[in-house]
DNA sequence: GCATCAATTGCAAATCATTCGCAACTGAAT
DNA sequence: ATTCAGTTGCGAATGATTTGCAATTGATGC
């Protein structure tokens, strides 16, 4: 999450519940993978960090696709054609950027969002309704600047 | 391009000549699909404006490649997992952004930008250098709203 | 606790975009 | 016309993601 404290894992298994979804071994464990980190991570990341036996790799496709649709994690997009998911705070959406380092991969998260009158102007010229948008920062983070 | 004007394809195929790259059929096919669409247009989209036999999609991707590294045309990322490219204007370096109609897909070119300040403030921040975004906008088009 | 059943999983096969190997081909320069 | 590095076509790999399906398992109610 981006805000900072993390979520109770009742709170999490709690939103899985009122969908009459259910709480099995490999989703505990996803939601405890991701409860634990505080960057996206990809589904094969996730993966690796399940102990072994833990699930396999289209279980975990098909719980984020799940987890995805209820709101509960965010799917991001570094532009390397693997997603990255986040878990998602009750009530937030979510929204947020990151700065990833195109040498070594790390990633910061960032505060600062596209301010929101451009926004709305460029919605408003072009005629288009609920528009966001999805912003990613890249550059070389201080350790890989030598 | 963003700018407006189209290229010439004398310009276009000089830049290619220069590198000691041949303009083969295939290229002058492609540049010429470029030159008249003023949006990014995917390696199938390419494909299919081609004349029949006028080319392999394997050409395509490996001359889309080559173009990208020329600093030719701009590679775009609308999320989809498929990319598009669109031409450059030389001198110019092709940043700039778009607002995709999730419904029907459609495309505006936007002028507006990520604030420079905003971000010198963030790439400052946290040390980074050489840094740079992607952004793209997503809302609902005016056909699309019904 | 135990039966019941829809939801879920594991595994393998299928999809999709993109890349690669390689022999045949062709611009461009001589 | 000759020559050869750069290119192409085609099919086979790759890598991420999805899907079919039979076997398994939470959650609910006895
Ligand atoms: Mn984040
Ligand atoms: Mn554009
Ligand atoms: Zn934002
Ligand atoms: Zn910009």
């Amino acid at each position: 999450m981006h805000s900072g404290q993390k979520q109770e894992l009742a709170s999490l298994t709690g939103r899985l519940r009122r969908e009459s979804r259910k709480i099995t071994g490999p989703r505990a464990a996803i939601l405890e993978i991701l409860r634990h980190h505080p960057h996206p991570l990809t589904n094969k990341e996730i993966f690796a960090e399940l102990p072994k036996g833990g699930g396999d790799l289209a279980t975990i496709y098909r719980a984020m696709q799940l987890l995805e649709k209820l709101g509960m994690v965010k799917r991001f997009d570094f532009g390397d054609g693997t997603a990255r998911f986040e878990l998602v705070g009750e009530g937030d959406d979510g929204h947020h950027h990151h700065l990833i380092c195109t040498r070594c991969a790390g990633v910061v998260e960032i505060a600062e969002c596209f301010p929101e009158e451009i926004e709305r102007r460029i919605a408003r010229t072009n005629g288009y309704a609920g528009v966001t948008h999805r912003l990613e920062f890249f550059g070389i983070c201080p350790d890989c600047q030598q």
